[in-house]
DNA sequence: TTAGGGTTAG
C-alpha cells in the first residue's frame, strides 16, 4: 500500500478529526520521511491541516521550511494551507505574510484570510477583503470584464477576474460568523438576508449559533423554525446550538423534542452532541436523563465528564459527583480546571468541607492543574458557607491572584448567611471599589442589615444606591408550558393571565398562613411596613411563576422554574410549603444551583 | 486549500 493510499484512507474515514489519532498520522508521516519518500503535495496539505486543527506549531513550521527548500510547486493550494495553519495556531502576522506573498489569490485563499482576520478580531479588515471580492451578479464587475473582452484585451479581463474572485457561500458564512463572534448581530443578520440562493445549512447554523453566542436564545429557536419553513435540513451542528439555547432557557420540552428529532433522523451523537444533550438535560432539571445520555455515549471526552460532574454538583449530589470523578480517573482521563470547578462546587453545595479541602490541595500537586481565581472562589464559598468566615478571608488575603468581585461577593453572601455585618461592611467596601455599578452588592448589604432590623443602615444603603445611580437587576423567572416559555419579572403584572394568577397568589398566601408559614421579610430591600413587606415578597418572580405553573397544569405534574438570580430565603421557605400543600414536585433552577422541592423539603437541605 | 457546534466559581 502506498503512503498516499494510507494517508488518504485516514483522511476520508474522518479518522483525523479525532485528536487522539493525531499521533498516528504524525508517526506515519515521520516514517515516510525516514524512508526517504518524498510526500506529495496532497499529503503535505493534509498534514498541514492536521497541524492547523490540533495546533502542532513546530511541525507546521518545519513543513513550511521543507516546502520552501524543496522543489514543490508552491502554489495557491499549499500557500492557502500554510496561511490557514498560521492563523489557526495564532500567528496572524505569518498568515498575512503568506497571503501578501501570493502571486495569485483565488476565492479559497481570500476566504481563508477573511476567516484568519476574523479569528483575530480584525472584523473591519475582514469586511474590506470581503467587499473587494466580486458579487456573483455584480453589474460593475461583469461590465468591466465584458468591456475588456469586447475590446479584445483578454489579459486585462482575466486579471480583473483573477484579482477579484467571486464571493461564494463560504465567503458569506465566514463573514456572518465574524460579526456573530464580535456580538454584532445586526450586521450578521443583514448579511444573512443578502446571501441569496447560495445559502446552505452552514449559513443557517452560523446564524443560529450566533444567536446563542449572543445569548439571544429565543431568536435562535425562532431562526430554526424559519430554517424548517425553508426546508433546509438541520445537521448535528444545528442541534448542538439549539440544545444550548434550551439549556439556557430551561426549556425541557423543546430539548426533549430535539432529542427525539435527533433519534428519528438518525443524526450521529458524537461527543459534542452528546455533551450538548447532557448539559441540556442537566440544566433543565433532569439529571437522570443527563446520566442516561452519558452512559449510552460511545465516545466520551473530558467535556462529557465535566458536564456530568458539574450537573451533579448543581443538583446537590456531591458524593455522586466525586464518584464520577473517581471513575473518570480510572478511565485514564486527566481532569482539567473545569473538572475541579465542578468538583469543588459539588463539595460546596453539599457541605463536604474536608473533601473540598483535599481536592483543592491536590489540584496542583497530584493532578498538575494550577488553581485559578475560580477555584479560589469555590474555596472561599465553601469555607464561608460553613461559617468559617475568618478562614475564608485569610484565603483571600494569601491567594496569589488578585481577588475579584466574584470572590468578595461570595464572602459577602456568607456574611449575610452567618449574620456578620461588620465583616459584611468591610467586604462591601472592597466590592464597591471593584465594581461600583453592581446594584447586587448594595442589595446584599441592605438585606444583611434588614435581617438584623438595622433599618437606618438599610435606608443609608438605599440612598447610596440611588446616589451611585445603580439599579438592582430585576428578578426574573420563567416556566415552560406547551413549548412556550412564559417569563415573569418581580412585581410585573403584564402577563395576559395576571388577574387569574393574582387570585391564585392570594389563595396560596392564605393556605400558607393556615399551614403556619411566617414570611421572612429580611429579603426586602426597603424598610417598609410589615404588611407591605409581606406582599412585596409574595410578588417575587419565582412565586408568580410557581403560581402560574400550579394553575395551568394538571394535579401531580412536576413544575419547573428557572430564575435569573438566587432565590431568597422567604421564597425558598414558601415553595417548600407549597410543594407539600399542593402535593407537587417543584424543581427550581436559580443562578446558583437546582432546588428540588418535594413534600415540604428541598434537596439543598437549606444549604445554598 | 476556505465557513458552522460543547463543559467553568458569587
Amino acid at each position: 500500500m502506498t503512503w498516499k493510499v494510507m494517508i488518504d484512507g485516514y483522511s476520508k474515514s474522518g479518522y483525523l478529526r479525532n485528536a487522539d489519532n493525531l499521533r498516528d498520522i504524525l508517526t506515519l508521516y515521520n516514517e515516510m520521511r525516514c524512508s526517504d519518500v518524498c510526500p506529495s503535495q496532497n499529503i503535505l496539505s493534509l498534514i498541514l491541516q492536521c497541524c492547523a486543527s490540533f495546533c502542532v506549531t513546530p511541525l507546521g513550521k518545519t513543513l513550511h521550511c521543507q516546502i520552501f527548500k524543496s522543489n514543490f510547486n508552491y502554489d495557491v493550494v499549499l500557500q492557502t494551507g500554510l496561511l490557514d495553519f498560521y492563523a489557526k495556531v495564532g500567528d496572524l502576522s505569518s498568515a498575512k505574510r503568506v497571503f501578501d506573498e501570493m502571486s495569485h489569490r483565488d476565492v479559497v485563499a481570500n476566504n481563508a484570510m477573511i476567516s484568519a482576520l476574523s479569528k483575530h478580531g480584525f472584523v473591519k479588515d475582514a469586511q474590506n477583503l470581503f467587499d473587494s471580492m466580486q458579487d456573483k451578479n455584480s453589474v460593475t464587475w461583469n461590465s468591466m470584464i465584458t468591456c475588456y473582452y469586447k475590446i479584445g484585451d483578454i489579459d486585462s479581463a482575466r486579471l480583473i477576474f483573477d484579482c477579484n474572485p467571486i464571493k461564494d457561500v463560504v465567503s458569506w458564512n465566514a463573514m456572518i460568523d465574524a460579526y456573530c463572534k464580535v456580538g454584532n448581530l445586526s450586521c450578521a443578520e443583514e448579511l444573512f438576508d443578502r446571501v441569496g440562493e447560495v445559502k446552505n445549512s452552514i449559513t443557517w447554523n452560523t446564524m443560529i449559533a450566533g444567536f446563542v453566542q449572543c445569548k439571544e436564545f429565543r431568536r435562535a429557536l425562532r431562526s430554526f423554525e424559519h430554517m424548517q419553513t425553508e426546508r433546509v435540513k438541520p445537521t448535528e451542528v444545528t442541534m448542538v446550538s439549539l440544545l444550548s439555547a434550551c439549556a439556557h432557557l430551561g426549556a425541557l420540552d423543546m430539548g426533549e423534542w430535539i432529542h427525539g428529532y435527533i433519534n428519528k433522523n438518525k443524526l450521529r451523537i458524537d461527543a459534542v452532541l452528546g455533551n450538548a444533550l447532557i448539559d441540556m438535560y442537566s440544566k433543565c432539571g433532569s439529571i437522570a436523563a443527563a446520566l442516561d445520555v452519558f452512559h449510552k455515549l460511545h465516545v466520551k471526552n473530558i467535556y462529557c465528564w465535566n458536564s456530568v460532574i458539574v450537573g451533579l454538583a448543581m443538583h446537590g449530589y456531591g458524593n455522586e459527583a466525586i464518584d464520577y470523578f473517581l471513575s473518570m480517573e480510572k478511565e485514564g482521563i486527566n481532569p482539567d480546571g473545569v473538572t475541579f470547578v465542578g468538583l469543588l462546587c459539588a463539595c460546596c453545595h453539599s457541605g463536604l468541607i474536608s473533601a473540598g479541602r483535599n481536592y483543592f490541595s491536590q489540584m496542583q500537586s497530584v493532578y498538575g492543574v494550577e488553581p485559578g481565581i475560580e477555584h479560589f472562589g469555590c474555596m472561599v464559598d465553601l469555607l464561608g458557607r460553613s461559617g468559617l468566615l475568618v478562614e475564608a478571608l485569610e484565603l483571600i488575603t494569601i491567594m496569589p491572584l488578585k481577588p475579584n468581585a466574584v470572590v468578595w461577593g461570595s464572602l459577602l453572601r456568607s456574611c449575610h448567611l452567618h449574620k456578620d455585618p461588620e465583616l459584611g461592611e468591610q467586604v462591601t467596601q472592597r466590592l464597591l471599589e471593584l465594581d461600583p455599578k453592581d446594584g447586587g452588592n448594595y442589595v446584599f448589604l441592605s438585606n444583611l442589615y434588614a435581617s438584623l432590623s438595622r433599618w437606618k443602615d438599610v435606608d443609608r444603603c438605599r440612598k447610596l444606591m440611588i446616589e451611585s445611580g445603580v439599579q438592582k437587576v430585576p428578578g426574573c423567572s420563567s416556566i415552560e408550558l406547551d413549548n412556550a416559555v412564559h417569563e415573569f419579572v418581580a412585581g410585573d403584572s403584564s402577563h395576559p393571565q395576571f388577574p387569574q394568577i393574582n387570585v391564585f397568589l392570594v389563595d396560596i398566601a392564605k393556605k400558607l398562613k393556615d399551614q403556619g408559614y411566617e414570611p421572612d421579610t429580611g429579603s426586602v430591600l426597603h424598610d417598609i411596613y410589615d404588611e407591605e413587606k409581606e406582599t412585596s415578597v409574595s410578588y417575587h418572580s419565582e412565586r408568580i411563576a410557581v403560581a402560574f405553573g400550579l394553575m395551568s397544569t394538571p394535579p401531580g405534574k412536576q413544575i419547573r422554574v428557572i430564575k435569573n438570580l438566587r432565590t431568597c430565603n422567604d421564597c425558598h421557605t414558601a415553595i417548600k410549603f407549597i410543594s407539600k400543600i399542593y402535593k407537587r414536585d417543584i424543581i427550581m433552577r436559580d443562578r446558583n444551583r437546582f432546588h428540588h422541592f418535594r413534600n415540604g423539603l428541598c434537596s439543598c437541605k437549606d444549604y445554598w
